[in-house]
DNA sequence: CAATATAATATACAAATGTAGTTTAAAATT
DNA sequence: AATTTTAAACTACATTTGTATATTATATTG
């Protein structure tokens, strides 16, 4: 899905991409992402325009590759690699690091949310419905319960925790994660 | 919320709006909402593009206002009104209510969603998190599960509810509402 | 190191955007 | 029906967008 392979990527490359990401990161800080021009960023950025044409079509798509980039993180570290818990385990073990690495960057989601063209804290629902779908189809799993359909649940649950996540974010006075975390265990009736 | 209340709206406004609604949603099945300028809008709608302005600050409040307008149909037709019911009975006639609400516009909604700029079947999702969330609070609800925060609740059930629905929209080959609903009867543990 | 490939910059331009100020037409009010 | 109010249309303009083309600078390759 929102795999980003910057490998092949020229050093000069990496470096615009890094400016122009840096730059918007900066600015969302600022004023609400509607209000940027594409000429902002590069001003801040000190990239020239057509440069970040060649790379983004749109202010839009410099938003999605920032996120893209952070959903790899995401995925990355808050899975679990425990291959011998059930998915109950998994699933709260998954949560639980997924709402901290989104309270560890407050700021810049809630800028997103906020920001009228909110591109898509759901790539990271896609992205994550994939992972878990892949999990949950494995035997082990489908043992437990073989009457759910594993891409069903994927798409529940994190569907689910990412409108928790929204809600939480948004929340002036968000309650705590754990608070959060033993409501959400009485939603999992698999085990 | 999503609350649209035209009552006060000048006659000549109501047209104006229903004309550049309507442009939209021809639009849409044409080509990209990306691709889509306020200009083409405007053209299609017989409306002068400074009129257009007067209304929405861009094409963006437009796509939002037309689909605040589904998400309040969508509210008031398939949340069921038996009081008589528990929480249980309750999700899944709403569940299948919105499910063939959605299915019934689903080239629509498709649309909106591949569009890049998706401005927000989440909207329907704030808003009926606000009346589950509501609903769920009732003294009858609280007493048969009163460990649970309605609030928490209520994001949680809309959230998955709707990442399914966004899933099932995608899908090519989605599966039947009655599979589907078959599947989500499972993931409710409340009675 | 020299040669080659390619990314960044520079310049220019047509189209779209967003916003003034003004005029005209059609509602609502008396 | 006449008056007042206000929305739509019109005109004009500065800015931004997206693209095409040519030039310069910098990685990469041999």
């Amino acid at each position: 899905m929102g795999q980003i392979n910057e490998e092949h990527l020229d050093m000069r490359q990496r470096k615009t991409r890094k400016l122009l990401v840096g730059a918007l990161s900066e600015l969302m800080e600022e004023k609400p992402f509607q209000q940027l021009s594409v000429t902002d960023i590069c001003r801040r950025a000190m990239v020239h325009r057509t440069t970040f044409y060649s790379h983004f079509s749109d202010k839009q798509q410099l938003l999605k590759y920032l996120l893209e980039e952070l959903e790899n993180k995401c995925i990355s570290t808050c899975l679990p690699k425990d291959p011998e818990r059930g998915p109950r385990e998994y699933l709260l073990t998954a949560a639980k690091n997924v709402f901290s690495f989104f309270a560890q960057r407050r700021a810049l989601y809630r800028a997103c949310l906020n920001s009228g063209a909110d591109a898509d804290v759901r790539m990271l629902e896609q992205c994550a419905s994939g992972e878990l779908c892949h999990l949950l189809s494995e035997p082990r799993f489908r043992a437990a319960s073989p009457n759910i359909d594993p891409c069903v649940a994927a798409h529940f649950y994190t569907g689910a925790m990412l409108s928790l996540i929204r809600w939480w974010l948004l929340s002036e006075n968000p309650m705590t994660t754990d608070h959060l975390l033993a409501n959400l265990e009485q939603f999992i009736p698999i085990q």
